[in-house]
DNA sequence: AACATTTGACCGTC
DNA sequence: GACGGTCAAATGTT
């Protein structure tokens, strides 16, 4: 991997040491149950998007900034941001790269893809030169969290369904990893409500299973659910929503952890038990095969997959 | 009412 | 002085 391509991934590792060490330090000294997690919240996040880079193969920015001067701490604590007549000196020292985004026609009028965080639009300029004006988006939780992650985006002058990207800054608030750990706790109905309100999730997948049915059946809606099938049992999914993250056709259903107590053994019993505990159904006895599957990325969803099974 | 977007003005850099 | 990035008031949306 070229150098350029290195600079945000070691960024990441090194805010993941950075806030390992911070732990290491609280060690010693008492500490809030609250200040833990946030620190291995934010160790966590920076290994995903460490991961996730590697696994996207984003194409960073060329331009010649040292280690140094992205290091964290002049990124978020500088006293002089207030003063908006020191903004233009920092954008220097600034974390900056790029990633291009094709998009298909007709789906995106005003710009790419959620990249799972919340952002405001502050600014469109016309470049020159450019076809199309370029946008300027800040962190959503700016004023609340401090966050100063900043986005441009700009569509492609040589294929406009390409939008390319810049990031500057790198995210410290914890929208993300705080979004997802509210869907594990919410209780179902609320879970729900939150579904509704933002149909499409990014959730980071480390690795999971592969389920085909292997005789007597024609799709998966028969091995995991027979009972919806055959009779009027009500559907015992409760194990599941609390369980797995759907990705499925007829065919293969794909189950994969997102429950960060649960191991991979638990993941594999309980698609065993469930397929098992159907003793009601004809097709209790159905054979099924389970393969272990590899992922290490994120991956974006709709939750309307998940109400086929709701 | 609260929040998001638009857009002209302003400011620092080159 | 041109250009790019940001601010902030006005406007739109939910």
């Amino acid at each position: 991997m070229e150098t350029s391509r290195k600079r945000p991934l070691i960024n990441e590792l090194t805010q993941g040491k950075e806030l390992t060490n911070q732990l290491k330090d609280y060690l010693d000294k008492p500490m809030s149950a609250e200040t833990c997690e946030l620190l291995v919240e934010g160790i966590l996040s920076s290994y995903e998007k460490a991961l996730s880079m590697l696994n996207k193969g984003i194409a960073f920015d060329e331009s010649p900034i040292s280690f140094g001067e992205i290091s964290p701490t002049t990124e978020v604590s500088d006293p002089v941001d207030s003063d908006s007549r020191n903004v233009f000196k920092k954008r220097k020292t600034d974390a900056k790269w790029s990633e291009q985004v094709k998009v298909c026609s007709g789906t995106m009028v005003e710009g790419p893809l959620n990249d799972g965080y919340s952002w405001r639009k502050y600014g469109q300029k016309d470049i020159l030169g450019a076809s199309h004006p370029r946008a300027y988006y800040r962190c959503t939780h700016r004023n609340v969290q401090g966050c100063l992650a900043t986005k441009q985006v700009q569509r492609s002058d040589e294929d406009s369904s390409v939008f390319e990207i810049t990031y500057r800054g790198r995210h410290t608030c914890m929208q993300a990893t705080q979004l997802s750990k509210a869907l594990e706790k919410t209780p179902k109905k609320e879970k729900e409500n939150i579904q509704e309100a933002k149909p499409t999730q990014k959730m980071h997948i480390e690795h999971g299973f592969c389920l085909k049915p292997s005789k007597g059946v024609n799709t998966c809606e028969e091995v995991l659910f027979p009972s919806f099938l055959f009779d009027s049992t009500p559907i015992e999914t409760e194990k599941l929503e609390n369980l797995f993250y759907l990705g499925c056709d007829s065919t293969t259903f794909i189950a994969f952890n997102h429950n960060l107590q649960s191991s991979d053994s638990d993941l594999s019993e309980m698609i065993n038990s469930t397929t098992n505990s159907q003793t009601n159904s004809p097709m209790a006895d159905v054979g099924f095969s389970l393969d272990y599957v590899d992922f290490h990325g994120d991956i974006l969803f709709d939750i309307t997959d998940l109400e086929k099974f709701a």
